[in-house]
DNA sequence: CGCAACAATGTGAGCGAACA
DNA sequence: TGTTCGCTCACATTGTTGCG
């Protein structure tokens, strides 16, 4: 929708409901300046959280579809997840001699879901389930997911013949300054639910004895030997940033 | 209520050092 | 070698203020 039909329809709906500009500020927590920018179509300049805050309080929904050139945007993403798994793989395969199934998809007890990585230790009967993220959104909800996927491991294993001794479970992350910070802010959190860290994983790829529970982020260094970093987003550095640094690519006015 | 200028604040990237 | 931490800087966002 257009900008200017977007705040067309607030104005529309707050004219509506007999409110000032001063009581959507109010009831939504912004500033009336906000209120106006949104109703004058100036959306450019506005966070989601405001829109959705001024929305709710006229009772508006709202509704984020992203677009990008048809299905490219899920090639996209698939592509930095893909490229995520790729580098676990080539790890995995660089430390024993593990087996790894992409993609295990189950159904257990009305439990529907998918592995990213089931992996498979034949001389230690190992069971590793790989959960991979490319960006960390909802803490609670990646644990619970992780815990489930393992809880199951030992019935999707068996259907590839996998009897298992010990089931373990790795949290691998793309390494990224965004990344790094969400873990350190929930870190308590994640080391009581997954103890070991990447510094431990090397050693335990290359004897997975006992169970195990790790987080790990795969670093770029390491993923660019496979193509593309695996950094969750680029910072696109202005023409004062880029001078600074001598970077003579860089065009001016391009943000 | 609209608009513009400015200030305050928050967020993320870049970088280097210290640590395991 | 991989991980963590702290600092600085650039940039985005939002509020405040004043004028029309």
């Amino acid at each position: 929708m257009h900008d200017l039909a977007f705040g067309a329809r607030v104005r529309g709906v707050r004219v509506r409901l007999g409110m000032r500009q001063v009581d959507v500020a109010t009831r939504s927590g912004l500033s009336t300046s906000t209120v106006s920018r949104i109703e004058r179509g100036h959306l450019g300049s506005l966070t989601i959280d405001a829109l959705r805050s001024v929305a709710k309080a006229l009772e508006i929904r709202v509704d984020l579809v992203p677009r990008w050139r048809g299905g490219d945007l899920d090639r996209l993403v698939n592509a930095n997840h893909s490229r995520l798994a790729q580098a676990c793989i080539e790890r995995l395969r660089a430390a024993g001699p593990w087996e790894v199934k992409p993609e295990v998809s189950f159904s257990i007890y009305g439990e529907r879901g998918a592995i990213d990585l089931l992996a498979w230790h034949p001389q230690r009967r190992a069971l590793l389930v790989i959960e991979l993220k490319t960006a960390i959104i909802d803490v609670g909800e990646l644990l619970a997911t992780l815990d489930r996927k393992a809880r199951l491991a030992d019935q999707i294993g068996s259907r590839f013949g996998w009897v298992a001794d010990h089931v373990s479970v790795a949290l691998v992350v793309a390494d990224g300054r965004t990344n790094r910070r969400r873990v350190a802010s929930h870190i308590d959190v994640f080391r009581s639910a997954l103890p070991l860290d990447g510094r431990r994983l090397g050693g335990w790829l290359r004897r997975p004895t006992g169970r195990a529970a790790m987080l790990a982020f795969m670093p770029d260094s390491h993923a660019r030997t496979l193509g593309q970093p695996l950094a969750v987003r680029q910072r696109v550095r202005g023409p004062r940033a880029a001078a600074r640094r001598g970077d003579p690519c860089t065009k001016p006015g391009v943000r």
